[in-house]
DNA sequence: GATATGGTGATCGTATACGATATCGTACTT
DNA sequence: AAGTACGATATCGTATACGATCACCATATC
């Protein structure tokens, strides 16, 4: 028996996207396959996959003959990702809701109320963590799989991005956790997917609006996109 | 001086999905990495790279200690793909409406007309390729790159799947052109994004619709998805 | 002083070799 | 005859080695 299951080409890719998911390491930091490799215990080939997969998946990024590097992060890249996942998660969340039953929601409930305690005692890791949970609920039940692995590929670029651009935007939070109680009596009130779709898009769009706001009229400015329509 | 400037990872990568979307390679077909490698003169790695992107691409299917084939398509994933290309690209032509000019739409009609004339002689191939012309011009100007790539990926999946299942539906092609003149329209009077949206989802979910009508009852039953909402 | 040029080192790209694993056929047992 | 155990073979997974390429810097030249 192997000391683990998976292939090492995967636990490397684990391991590094673990790092830089949680900040251990940040935008810019140069990824050295022989040191990656060493580090880990691994040969480059496996490493060198691992890392070419984490391009692909927009984490890093990779110039031939020079080597790779911790993606960038600036606000363009956020708007980006923040407008790609209204449109992916609120597609997932229509095609979802007619699969979501009861139970599903009554835990979304709780999750929503765990949040509004979060707010309270002002502890905003573990409200994030949390979000997730919440909206986990709303869209893994879509039953396209190409679309879920959109979503699911947003909301890794986000935490990657969160962890060292996002600034917690005062009243934000507060409007979120309201939104959340809403969007929960549209899917038990059986609302039609268009309007399920426009909600969440919109619930999105609002975080953005609030993200954007908080900068000066001129970043504004140089916003290329509307950040919902 | 190489014999190319791309690497041997690119350049397989390029004549692997080449193969697979000319029907070279067709689904089910079983790709050994060694012989892949010896066709093509290069070693086992970097072919290895390759088809490991395009797995990660939904190309082909690839399981460990037992190797790679060309990717299944049946017409469930054939729905997948039409349903999140009907949502991505109409997003991505609704954000690339503001940037779309009069020369842009004098060629998307250009383009039309010659569909039209594929009609008449009924030239199936080239209405495809002017087909995919003709969206271009619609969503290539998206200024979000993320969404843009989805589109692309979508498009390329698409070909794939039609070499193989796809059969020409007699009259959808004819409504197809006219739809495409009524997206001009509403481009060229400066619609807002929300109503070109939908436009460009409709009119990706009728051809869907007319795929679907061509089953039989029972298969159009089995289908576990709305084309459309 | 600025720009061009050559050398040097770090890092990636690929080839080859070998070990690990799954699959399939075959023989044996019940 | 059916099922199971076992071994042979094909194929993948990873390690190691070396060649190729690029960035950097020192030096020379205008």
């Amino acid at each position: 028996m192997s000391p683990e299951t998976a292939s090492k080409s995967e636990r490397a890719y684990a391991a590094i996207k673990e790092k830089i998911l949680g900040g251990g390491y940040t935008p810019g930091y140069r990824l050295v396959l022989a040191k990656l490799a060493e580090d880990l215990g691994f040969s480059v080939v496996p490493v060198r996959e691992a890392v070419r997969r984490l391009e692909a998946e927009g984490f890093i990024t990779f110039e031939r003959n020079v080597g790779a590097t911790v993606a960038g992060i600036d606000p363009t890249e956020y708007l980006y990702t923040m407008q790609t996942l209204s449109i992916v998660e609120g597609a997932a969340t229509a095609l979802s809701a007619p699969l979501i039953g009861p139970e599903d929601i009554a835990r979304a409930r709780g999750v929503n109320a765990a949040m509004r305690e979060c707010l309270e005692h002002f502890d905003p890791v573990r409200f994030t963590a949390l979000n997730l949970e919440f909206h986990s609920v709303l869209f893994e039940n879509c039953p396209n799989p190409h679309i879920l692995d959109m979503v699911h590929r947003g909301w890794n670029r986000l935490q990657a991005l969160r962890s060292s651009t996002f600034n917690y935007v005062p009243g934000r939070a507060k409007e979120s956790v309201a939104e959340h109680e809403a969007l929960l009596k549209l899917l038990e009130n059986g609302a039609d997917a268009d309007t399920v779709e426009r909600a969440a898009r919109a619930h999105r769009a609002a975080t953005l609006d609030a993200y954007l706001a908080r900068g000066t009229p001129e970043q504004q400015a140089r916003m290329p996109l509307s950040p919902t329509y």
